[in-house]
DNA sequence: AACATTACTAACCGATCGTTCAGTTAGTAT
DNA sequence: ATACTAACTGAACGATCGGTTAGTAATGTT
């Protein structure tokens, strides 16, 4: 189905999105670099000059992907900055838009987050993760003024370590597993706000004392 | 400064140990497949082929890196279960000791976590990452029947949750910053058990009724 | 001085890399 | 039928890859 409800001209084949798919695939498999354009083709069952009719390099095929990922955490903070609610109620939607986020769109997220910089478009991403990342911090220390969250803790330590928990989800949470994402966000949600110890009547007694 | 006390013999030069300390501070910014013996060589300020003078081949350098990440680990795990103490105990000396192993050998773990497996040398040290992981996940759980730690959340969910916290900080953590390693190591300690939410008098409640 | 040991270089190898080019194939539109 | 459009092929390109070989340089030991 095109968008415009006709049959697309030409003769048939891939668009750039069944290409993206599978390429970033093989990406997250072999790392960006290890995969070369000809394994790319064989597990596109085309030839390795095909691919060039869709993107003009193995960069812009990177870059596609990036783009996708960012664009869809941005959303998310975009969409909680939007709600208007308290700080600790826009940082939890932040929380758990990024849990889905990385759950709905696994293959490009995961690629984003082994990005290093060595290229211009690699550092273009990077840039775009940092804006994201200071935004979260700001969030976090907001919420600590609003007495919300404990303010003993650095924010920005704070904001890394939270993300560092939601993005290794990317390294064992596989889709169609017991655990769905809705379930998955209130977890993260549960350790990060009030951690693993057992709830005791010392523990109260401490909080009281 | 040998360990007999006396001279090196023959031409003085790069031992195995000085390689590697260049070699994976390469891998970790260009990643490993993108790191070209060449300019490693260029690093070393040697050539290409007096590299393998001091190891077999690229992927032997990445063997003796990832065992060094992966022994330390391996040694926190024991010390911990040698302590003998209660599993919330041990699981506490397991979090803070791989901290410190995180900053203290921050090049060959950040080089560990990158791994995905395409060699039979990443492989072995994925089956010993996933051996680790086991463990902490078995100590959560052990916590857990012990009444230390809440028991209301999957163990294994549990350990992949706040060891990506801890592996994250690799992602950011530059040795001489404010934070040393024993700071680092409380604040994860206090998220990961206490978490982020501020300890009100309705949260005393809550937990009261 | 002769020797043993360790470290290293220059030149080269076959394989593979990302990319280009000129032409071909398979479909829709008129 | 004819024109048009998009998808694709096969062969080749220069560059770079990890690795090899044969020989040389610089030290400590005797």
């Amino acid at each position: 189905m095109s968008e415009n409800g006709s049959l697309r001209r030409g003769r048939p084949g891939y668009d750039q999105q069944g290409i993206l798919d599978v390429a970033v695939a093989a990406f997250n498999q072999y790392g960006y670099d290890a995969t070369s354009m000809g394994v790319l083709a064989d597990r596109l069952g085309l030839s390795k000059s095909a691919i060039y009719h869709h993107f003009a390099s193995k960069d812009e095929i990177l870059e596609r992907a990036l783009d996708d990922a960012l664009s869809a955490l941005e959303g998310v903070l975009h969409d909680a900055d939007a709600s208007g609610g308290r700080a600790a109620d826009r940082l939890d939607l932040a929380l758990r838009g990024a849990v889905h986020v990385l759950v709905a769109r696994l293959p490009s997220v995961t690629l984003l987050l082994r990005v290093r910089g060595n290229t211009e478009v690699e550092r273009r991403a990077l840039a775009r993760r940092r804006a994201f990342d200071r935004a979260i911090t700001a969030l976090v220390e907001e919420a600590q003024r609003e007495g919300t969250l404990r303010s003993d803790l650095d924010a920005s330590v704070v904001a890394r370590l939270v993300f560092g928990m939601i993005n290794s989800i990317v390294e064992w949470y596989r889709p169609g597993g017991r655990e769905d994402a809705d379930k998955l966000a209130d977890d993260v949600i549960a350790v990060a706000l009030d951690g693993l110890r057992m709830p005791t009547s010392n523990r109260v007694q401490e909080l009281l004392g």
